[in-house]
DNA sequence: AATGCTATGCTTAGGTT
DNA sequence: AAACCTAAGCATAGCAT
């Protein structure tokens, strides 16, 4: 048996061209990402997101342990971040401004967590037009101009609300965010559904995992 | 000068205790686990966000290249989706089924889309009120029962449209994904604008940033 | 406290099975 | 192809400054 391995060898930092090394080495490293992830979390207790859209199309994501926790925390908290990037291939690390960075972040938070009052409303209406269909009520199917005096009255009572409503978002212009209340939209780990243990799985004796 | 430097030394996989050995080692492997994210990146062409939230209350974040894009591709897409976590403690990582795992960060992304279409309707509806004041017009500070005829059909006419949205809402029902078009909150990298080359910082021979 | 050092443990590129 | 093997390369724990 003649022992030709090299071992690991350095290679370039830049785009893999050969396509099996690069759904090996990609496969290899995603797993490598995900596991420096695990320890992270275990050792000092931090709490980590991941979504990797990988070359081949597909998404593999990583959390811990329920983003809905991160995302109350980040939208209560004032916090720094900071970016770190590869750019133009030039062999540097770039860092990002923190403070450029957490209006971005706060940005998809904000809109995650000021839609959740939109989707209160929504509801709100739709029930309130669907009670009015149960009742035989269909003015809400005609043109505004053809309401009689009746119809006129329930239309108008059905949007004195919605006029609050938008009214008050005036004075509230683009500041939504910070004290609404109830419950947000939550992504991400979960313990209580979804979980398959892997029994055979070591976790100090190997590791593989299928990427489905 | 007697050298006492033991070298790296395995240690227990679980929280750190000592509280100053933890922050140097999550500020060592948080650089390490971006550094791992940048190399994949760039190897293998993949796109990757991560958040992480320190035992200290602060986040760091890593996005590459814009969120906007995956959001996009993520919207579009099919994918399966694979989370890795290690599982109380009892040295196995487990694997969370990807059917569960996309319905939730569907869900996340849903909220985004969905959101600004809310947006670009409350922003358009705010414009016609604001148009309304400064043409002089103030219906739309009184009471609805206090309107005068003329003001009456302003309002009718301002809520028309409102009331269209509501009832093509009622056949979306909650399926108000995959067919709006236009601009998508976007956050994370953004090479335009805060980025901050680090000219001392040479990618071969060593890094370290600022936490800030 | 943040950075530098370095021996050791861990990751992984390329090969083999 | 998918899992295994091996040694070179890389990350980092503990210490020093």
């Amino acid at each position: 048996m003649v022992k030709t391995n090299k071992g690991r060898r350095r290679i370039e930092m830049k785009k893999i061209t050969n396509k099996a090394n690069l759904q090996i080495s990609f496969s290899k490293r995603r797993f490598g990402l995900f596991k420096k992830a695990t320890e992270l979390c275990t050792l000092s207790g931090a709490e980590i997101l991941i979504i990797v859209f990988s070359p081949g199309g597909k998404v593999f994501s990583f959390g811990h342990p329920e983003v809905k926790d991160l995302i109350d925390r980040f939208t209560n908290g004032d916090h720094n971040s900071v970016f770190l990037h590869q750019h133009n291939n030039n062999q540097q690390l770039v860092e990002v401004r923190p403070d450029r960075n957490i209006q971005c972040l706060n940005k998809i938070l904000t809109e995650v967590h000021a839609h959740h009052e939109y989707e209160i409303n929504k509801t709100k209406s739709l029930e309130s037009l669907r009670e009015s269909k149960e009742n035989g009520e269909n003015w809400y199917e005609k043109d505004v101009k053809e309401l009689d005096m009746n119809e006129t009255n329930n239309l108008i009572c059905a949007l004195q609300g919605m006029k609050e409503k938008l009214i008050s978002e005036i004075s509230h212009n683009q500041n939504y965010l910070g004290e609404s209340s109830g419950h947000i939209p939550s992504f991400g780990y979960n313990n209580s559904e979804g979980i398959v243990p892997r029994s055979s799985m070591n976790y100090m004796s190997g590791y593989n995992f299928n990427q489905s």
